[in-house]
DNA sequence: GGACCAAAAAATGAATGCAAAATGAAAGTG
DNA sequence: CACTTTCATTTTGCATTCATTTTTTGGTCC
């Protein structure tokens, strides 16, 4: 993968830190699902003392809770989880674009169209691949054209814990198309260094968002296999 | 105290972090100093297991540094440090001043104005501990009346990196009389529910004690005791 | 057949032990 | 006399071990 970095030089507890956030955040661990330290010891090959170490970096960062004397679990994240987290994600959203049309240079602002106009072409492709990686990357270069790195981990760490269901969302042709228009004034007001105006844009797009993800969560199209001991029962 | 909480229920993991915490938050760790385990063991009364555990949550809250190989160290915010933080910190003020502006409860509003009073009247016997301890009181129920809870702990989180600078401000009387007036027009605004206003407020507000921490910081009056091996030169 | 209880098994929490790395001091060298 | 190098001590990182709690399983009684 492209996004892999060099975690050699890094304390055992961060390499397995960052090997299982990603599990999570990716789904790869299912949201609810226990975190048993025998097997991920197995899985990761490492003992005990550094798995434990990171699965309370996990817990400190809000992707697992915590049982006491019960282990560890993926968190599951609730209808007002995911509003409360999308609500905050626009405000920081917000005051990175508030910031980044203040601050960023003009190379910057230039890299930035140029992003989007890839996108753009994604779009045209229909390449949903192609359309999330350059929408994060577009993300990443305001959170940076800002220059608050507080506000860049504020703001990763509150992604980090919705990013799991951002990732199961299939775009819907419509609200693809209104992402799409959004970009397009984004990038406008970017350029403008209109901050008032990719305020507003931003909220509203990360509001949007957050309707998208909500909406899915209530289809229950998000959580398929919530009760395994359960089991959905079959048609015919 | 009266801030003490039942923590003997908690893992002693958590323990230890609660106790680390309040140390490096008030300072009684130094900012820079190092965390030796040796030392921490013995005066927390734990093995090395807990007290290592607590200090890569504290890392991970971003109150220590994390030296591979080389343990932790107490952070010692840069001036950079101090603007971005309280950038975010403006940023998430403001937000929580807008949602309680719309989601406070009369009786909240009624709370706050009513804990207002008390901080004049503290203010007026240049009470600065009552001060600081209604000022929180009053931050914490506007937020706990903005009803999120992701951005209750996002604020806290960045809030307490820069905590242990602010208990080292002394309070100079003209800021302090700004602040006071400052501290009335948002009472006004939170009564009136008017958000932009509040927002606003807030924002300013914020910026001014990130003005008055800077000063200190700069005038070298937060780090006293900087270089131990390389002592101040004595007058005369 | 189901509920309740007890013992076994498993999992978690904490302490100790051991190896590697870093620090500091002493000795050697230019 | 300053600088480097070597070696002992300290400290950290990780693995292992021990203790406690939870969960499961098997049996018994109603």
């Amino acid at each position: 993968m492209a996004d892999t970095i060099d975690i050699s030089h890094l304390s055992l507890h961060d390499q397995v830190a960052t090997r299982l956030r990603t599990m999570l955040v990716e789904g790869r661990i299912e949201p609810g699902a226990k975190l048993n330290e025998r097997v991920l010891c197995e899985q990761l090959h490492v003992s005990r003392t550094p798995l434990r170490e990171a699965i309370k970096l996990l817990a400190v960062e809000g992707l697992v809770d915590l049982l006491p004397n019960r282990g560890a679990v993926a968190v599951k994240l609730t209808e007002a989880d995911v509003m409360h987290s999308f609500e905050v994600l626009a405000g920081l959203e917000a005051m990175s674009g508030e910031l980044a049309a203040v601050r960023a240079s003009d190379a910057e602002r230039t890299e930035i169209r140029a992003m989007h106009f890839e996108m753009m072409a994604a779009f045209a492709r229909r390449d949903l691949s192609a359309y999330y990686r350059l929408n994060a990357a577009i993300h990443t270069a305001i959170n940076t054209a800002a220059r608050n790195p507080v506000l860049s981990a504020a703001y990763a760490r509150i992604n980090a814990r919705v990013q799991s269901l951002r990732f199961r969302t299939n775009q819907n042709e419509k609200k693809w198309q209104l992402a799409m228009k959004e970009h397009e004034q984004m990038v406008r007001a970017l350029d403008a260094r209109d901050a008032p105006a990719l305020r507003a844009l931003l909220i509203q797009h990360l509001l949007h968002k957050r309707d998208t993800v909500l909406a899915l969560l209530r289809a229950g199209e998000i959580y398929p296999q919530m009760h395994p001991d359960k089991p959905v029962a079959l048609k015919g």
